[in-house]
DNA sequence: ACAATGTTTCTATATTTATGGAAGTATAGA
DNA sequence: TCTATACTTCCATAAATATAGAAACATTGT
């Protein structure tokens, strides 16, 4: 992960229909839901769905599983994960600064200090 | 958090510029870092950064600590972690999808299923 | 081969966003 | 009060992004 990647996969997720349906496959879970469905639940026109789709898959953040006529969508954990990593990089140096350890008891924090 | 809100943070992140910032910011820890420090360290116009740094404390991922002639700028650890709690709501309910619990072993899960 | 369904690509338009020089504001120290 | 330093606001320009109807493409069942 790099800064480019990273704005990218953020900038694909900073839209209000994405973030929407980002989430959806988020709690969808591994098998994802297809385009239609998702059309469906949001109420997105199948045009403006799919340059959303594209946006999402495009960056990696959603995989694509075409099924028949179908193309199911789901959320790409990986990836994910590999964004809230790069977000967090190095902010456990809280020793520093605080007697108890503020930073690192909270999901932000990914590294302890040494 | 609603969705209006996490997308004007992941807005105010999905740039390469301000990404820089805010990771700088969370390697700084609380005491943040001034304006010029920033413009210093990452090499961009006074008027640039300042633009950048109210779309950072705009949307509050970033706290402005005016101390004399100085701003001192800090990330606000509690705001992203608010957001990274929105961002993979509800996503541990893989035992529907699997035997083993894949999704919630990793940072992406923050809610585990009953 | 045809019709129905699911999805995408094309297109034009409207809107938002980023950039950095110049001028302005605020604080500190002599 | 003058000067230097720190930072912001103003402004014009350039560039990127979102929207949705219409047309096209692909798969399935008859």
């Amino acid at each position: 992960m790099d800064t480019k990647n990273a704005v990218t996969i953020l900038a694909s997720l900073a839209q209000g229909a994405r973030l929407e349906i980002f989430r959806q496959l988020v709690q969808a879970g591994p098998n994802g839901l297809a385009a239609g469905d998702i059309a469906r639940k949001l109420n997105i026109p199948a045009s403006t769905l799919s340059f959303h789709l594209k946006e999402l898959t495009h960056t990696e953040l959603v995989t694509a599983i075409p099924t028949g006529r179908f193309i199911y969508y789901a959320a790409a954990f990986k990836v994910m994960n590999d964004l809230l990593s790069y977000l967090t990089e190095n902010c456990c140096q809280s020793e520093k600064y605080f007697s108890e350890n503020l930073c690192c008891d909270s999901l932000l924090c990914n590294e302890v200090a040494s």
